[in-house]
DNA sequence: CTAGGGTTAG
């Protein structure tokens, strides 16, 4: 069996570049659930092996389990304690190969100080703030410096230091605080200091610091190591992460499992599979029970190279050693089973993975999608789509773009304009986004229609990016879209929220291509001078011609134009019309006891507009001295309906303004209401007012 | 809040 994995790895080893899709595992995975064997297997290949994987053996890096071997019979200990220290058992030691072989990990992590709350926190990270606001400049640092709030003692200068945020900041502080030799530097303010620089991606000064702390003997601990390790990592510099970790061993620390599963992922990153798995057996032989952090390594590893078997190994080991996969590690899985081309399993570990409990992510349903789309599975991919929107999953970005490209893949056009539609109602807030998607469904040729394009242009409306909005009609009406009424009422409400005249034309401008005769009704109704029987003719003319839908949201958008220009009497003669047309039915109801405004369908403008009306009304009545009813209810609802947005909070303080005796009823949200009495005693204050 | 490890498009 041994000879058999051999073989294997050997034909892994020699198979040209171009064949990686090919499985690690040519043996069945079964076989790969005894640790000990593979690792027999992996330690006797070893000159046969160099020998393939390069021909001249004075230029090969040893793997790191060629290397392991004579450090574990030379430098570590042989005791169970991994914190003796090196030197006191020099190299006499001669390890029997039948003996069990050493850890190479240590089993317990390492352990964090404990920090005592700092009285002076405020102080110190209000200081912190303006250090991080100066420029990156040492002059500006050193200049800032001398503001500092309290003594540099070490742990007011912790504090700080874990507060900056920019790796430039970090490194003036840590030399300022070095040079001020206040206290001995310990190995937390070298660790803190490269994270900062890790951020930065700056390998060169954190090797630097940690020579520095070979020199002046601090000791360099797991953190210190994992930190350059990763850094190492991230600027692609695997050889020196491997020459980091390897130095680590030579010292006598042992890597913890943080530290382990970093270099793990400096050997999967590298494409060294081999060695990842020499070590994660080797770590497992030596108790370690791996957490999923390790495994969604190995899983992100085989996936790279497509290698199914590999993931099932995954699978298998979690499974036996009991550990539970979590989000990530489902997310990585799902993801290689893509790239290992199966989307039948990828769907069952999907279906797996909610029966567990978890909720999938952006990450889970891109990975899935993808799948899907490029499977050309398409019932699929729309009932996990439908799936998503019931449980109101999370969606982001990529995952729309994700959405986009299997829409395209299949040639779900309508699909994608459904939801290139959904994007812009349910996140008016990401305009960027939906500008990106535009261009995105423009590159790839998905139409976009007239719906799609209202809703964009509603979003670029409300967050008051005419520019962009006239570019997208533009770009819109030249791939053919025919505007609609609709789309017209979106450019009047537009219109109503423009502030500069410069705006407010731009706008008209489109629709005048879309709709001319609105624009005429619009010159028409700003003119003062116009009368309003001249002004219900066209109103009608216009009405008649709109979609039945459409006819209100034009009137009450009309009726916002006219108030932001302080043409309240057309506002009136607007509400007027509309109520005349049949546009607001339902806006006044009458029963014995009670009389309501139901202004739920109205705008903002028009809804202040009804209110201003009925009190005219209500202080004619009042004066004629008819019959009224006990109670007075205006109903604003409470704004979860699209169109009444901040309805309510408006109403209010325009009831306010016109000191109306209107109160919010505490029983029922979004309805105000006043008393009888309330309202008389209002009418006659107002009158006496007008009167005096 | 205060030092270290893993996952999404093209």
């Amino acid at each position: 069996m041994a000879a058999s994995l051999s073989t294997a790895l050997d034909v892994h080893l020699s198979i040209p570049k171009s064949d990686t899709k090919r499985p690690i595992f040519l043996t069945k995975p079964t076989q790969r659930s005894h640790p000990i064997k593979i690792n027999i297997s992996c330690n006797s290949k070893s000159s046969e092996n160099v020998a393939a994987e390069s021909p001249n053996p004075e230029t090969k890096t040893l793997s790191l389990s060629e290397q392991l071997k004579p450090l574990s019979s030379t430098t570590l200990s042989p005791t169970k304690n991994d914190r003796t220290p090196l030197l006191s058992k020099p190299k006499s030691t001669w390890v029997n190969p039948t003996k069990p072989r050493r850890s190479v990990l240590s089993l317990q992590r390492q352990k964090r100080s404990t920090y005592s709350y700092n009285p002076r926190v405020r102080d110190l990270k209000l200081f912190a703030r303006k250090l991080n606001d100066c420029d990156n400049t040492e002059e500006a640092f050193l200049r800032a410096i001398t503001e500092i709030p309290h003594q540099p003692t070490r742990e007011n200068a912790l504090l700080i230091l874990n507060s900056l945020k920019f790796w430039q900041k970090s490194y003036f502080f840590f030399n300022w605080i070095k040079s001020q030799n206040l206290f001995p530097m310990e190995t937390i303010f070298y660790n803190v200091t490269m994270k900062s620089l890790r951020f930065g991606r700056q390998f060169q000064l954190i090797e630097q610091l940690a020579n520095e702390m070979v020199s002046n003997e601090i000791e360099l601990d797991n953190i210190t190591y994992s930190t350059i390790i990763t850094c190492a990592k991230r600027c692609n510099l695997f050889d020196e992460a491997i020459e980091w970790f390897e130095r680590m061993y030579k010292t006598g620390l042992m890597p913890d499992e943080v530290t382990y599963s970093a270099i793990l992922d400096v050997y999967a990153k590298s494409g060294k599979v081999e060695e990842v798995l020499s070590l994660y057996e080797r770590g497992v032989a030596s108790g370690w029970k791996p957490d999923p952090i390790a495994f969604s390594v190995l899983g992100k590893m085989f996936g790279e190279s497509g290698d199914y078997d590999g993931i099932r190994y995954v699978l298998q080991e979690m499974k036996s050693l009991g550990v539970q996969p979590n989000l990530v590690v489902y997310n990585t899985l799902l993801e290689a089973m893509g790239k290992a081309g199966k989307p039948g399993l990828a769907r069952s570990l999907f279906d797996e993975m909610v029966e567990s409990g978890l909720t999938p992510d952006e990450k889970t349903l891109t990975a899935l999608i993808k799948i899907y789309g490029k499977a050309r599975w398409a019932k699929d991919a729309l009932e996990l789509w439908e799936r998503m929107r019931e449980n109101k999953w999370p969606m982001d970005f990529i995952l729309y773009n994700t959405l986009l490209n299997m829409c395209a893949d299949i040639g779900l056009v309508e699909e994608a304009e459904r939801l290139f539609e959904d994007m812009k109602l349910s996140d008016g807030g990401n305009v960027d986004k939906a500008i990106e998607l535009f261009e995105e469904m423009s590159k790839l040729g998905v139409a976009v229609n007239v719906m799609g394009c209202t809703c964009l242009i509603q979003c670029l409306g409300k967050a008051r990016r005419i520019d962009d909005l006239v570019r997208v009609f533009g770009v819109s009406i030249d791939r053919g879209v025919k505007p609609d009424d609709r789309l017209c009422g979106c450019l009047l409400s537009v219109v109503s929220l423009c502030v500069t005249s410069e705006d407010v034309d731009k706008v008209i401008t489109c629709l005048q291509q879309a709709n001319p005769k609105l624009v005429a009704f619009l010159k028409l109704i700003e003119d003062n001078c116009t009368g309003f029987e001249n002004i219900k003719e066209e109103f009608r003319n216009v009405i008649k011609d709109t979609e039945v839908d459409a006819r209100r949201p034009f009137c009450n958008c009309l009726i916002d134009i006219c108030r932001n220009r302080n043409l309240n009497e057309r506002a009136h003669e607007l509400l007027y019309l509309g109520t005349l047309y049949g546009l607001y039915p339902g806006l006044h109801n009458k029963t014995l006891d009670e009389w309501s405004l139901d202004v739920r369908s109205l705008s903002v403008g028009a809804a202040q507009t009804a209110l201003e009306e009925w009190m005219w009304t209500l202080a004619k009545i009042v004066r004629r001295e008819e019959v009224l009813p006990q109670l007075f209810l205006a109903e604003t609802g409470t704004g979860t309906h699209k169109f009444s947005q901040g309805l309510a909070t408006a109403f209010a303080s325009h009831v306010n303004k016109l000191a109306a005796p209107f109160r919010q009823s505490e029983g029922k949200a979004g309805c105000f209401v006043a008393t009888r009495e309330d309202l008389v005693s209002w009418v006659q204050a107002r009158r006496s007012s007008i009167t005096a």
